[in-house]
DNA sequence: AAGACGAAAGTGGTTGA
DNA sequence: TCAACAACTTTCGTCTT
């Protein structure tokens, strides 16, 4: 009777989902409070108009609808104090719509403005607004999705809490922050896309997640190869038999050990390139250079490696 | 002419004395 | 603090398709 449901509905039948339709990994997430339905591993947004199959009230009349009604946003670590403060509108009008009279006008406006100042009320409170702002910022830019961006504020939270950020630019150490999320959620970025989108270098902020990726005990290994190459030749646009024979040919590297101290990018395109010689859908070392970002250089020095250690039978 | 190749020099960071 | 070092990049001349 109440259902009031909004917004598109979506061919694929979410809930019994269980393979990401994107890139067909099982990491799935239902969050039912957000009403989101995420693939962890490639950031897709399957669905985000989930219905709450949960028990729900009812109404039986107009009264007692609008007394149930419920409103408010979910708490979120994305805002400095979790979302759960007031805010003071702008419209000039009060609670029942009617205009504030003139008179009180410059009343309102100085408590919107102490209610907005004494909201940050302290610096750090006011350095964590500003470097969730940050955060959000990036992530926009970059297109990453709010599981990445909860996990990199969470981040951010915790070098506050153990203070590290003093010393180190607000910036620098969101961007290390979003670059750790990035890790920890398996959302492959390199430290080069994020440093592109920010304002600090690629220097601060490579030293600055080193430094808080240590001190919070992140525990992170080495990007895995295989992450970089599922992304990657999605945006080659090769399809699943060269990613297979890819990821094929990468789990024989690292079982000859030719990945370790090796940047994974650099395995990844390597990997990458001999697949899509294999398969007949060559692409330049050119092409797959700039798609993931090292030169055709390390490109033919990983697979020269690959090449002669894994005595890959083909001729190129 | 584009792509692949490889040598040589340079970069930024780590390690160990 | 400094030198050695490994991985990677930049640059450039040459070979191959």
């Amino acid at each position: 009777m109440n259902m009031n449901i909004s917004g598109n509905v979506k061919e694929v039948d979410v809930e019994e989902l269980t393979e990401c339709p994107e890139c067909d990994s099982e990491h799935i997430v239902r969050d039912y409070k957000r009403g989101e339905v995420t693939c962890r591993n490639c950031g897709l947004v399957v669905d985000d108009q989930v219905i709450d199959q949960g028990p729900e009230w009812r109404a039986f009349d107009s009264e007692q609808n609008e007394r149930r009604a419920r409103g408010g946003a979910p708490m979120s670590v994305m805002v400095h104090d979790k979302g759960l403060s007031t805010d003071i509108g702008w419209g000039g009008r009060d609670i029942n719509g009617n205009n504030v009279p003139t008179k009180n006008r410059a009343q309102v406006y100085r408590m919107r403005k102490w209610q907005n100042r004494t909201r940050a009320s302290n610096s750090a409170d006011r350095n964590l607004a500003q470097a969730l702002n940050e955060l959000n910022r990036l992530a926009s830019k970059i297109g990453l999705h709010r599981q990445v961006r909860e996990e990199a504020a969470m981040l951010y939270r915790r070098a506050v809490q153990d203070n590290l950020v003093r010393g180190r630019s607000v910036e620098g150490v969101a961007a290390a922050a979003l670059y750790g999320a990035c890790r920890r959620c398996e959302v492959p970025r390199t430290l080069t896309e994020i440093t592109e989108a920010s304002r600090a270098s690629k220097k601060e902020v490579g030293r600055t997640y080193r430094y808080i990726s240590r001190e919070l005990k992140l525990n992170l290994q080495p990007a895995s190869p295989s992450v970089y190459i599922i992304r990657f030749c999605r945006e080659l646009e090769l399809p699943g038999d060269v990613e297979n024979t890819a990821i094929s040919i990468l789990n024989q590297a690292i079982a000859a050990e030719l990945t370790s101290g090796r940047g994974p990018t650099g395995v990844a395109a390597a990997a990458i390139y001999i697949a899509s010689v294999v398969h007949d859908q060559r692409k330049t070392q050119k092409t797959i250079a700039d798609t993931v970002g090292v030169t055709e250089v390390t490109i033919r020095n990983r697979y020269k490696e690959l090449a002669k250690n894994l005595d890959i039978v083909v001729y190129l």
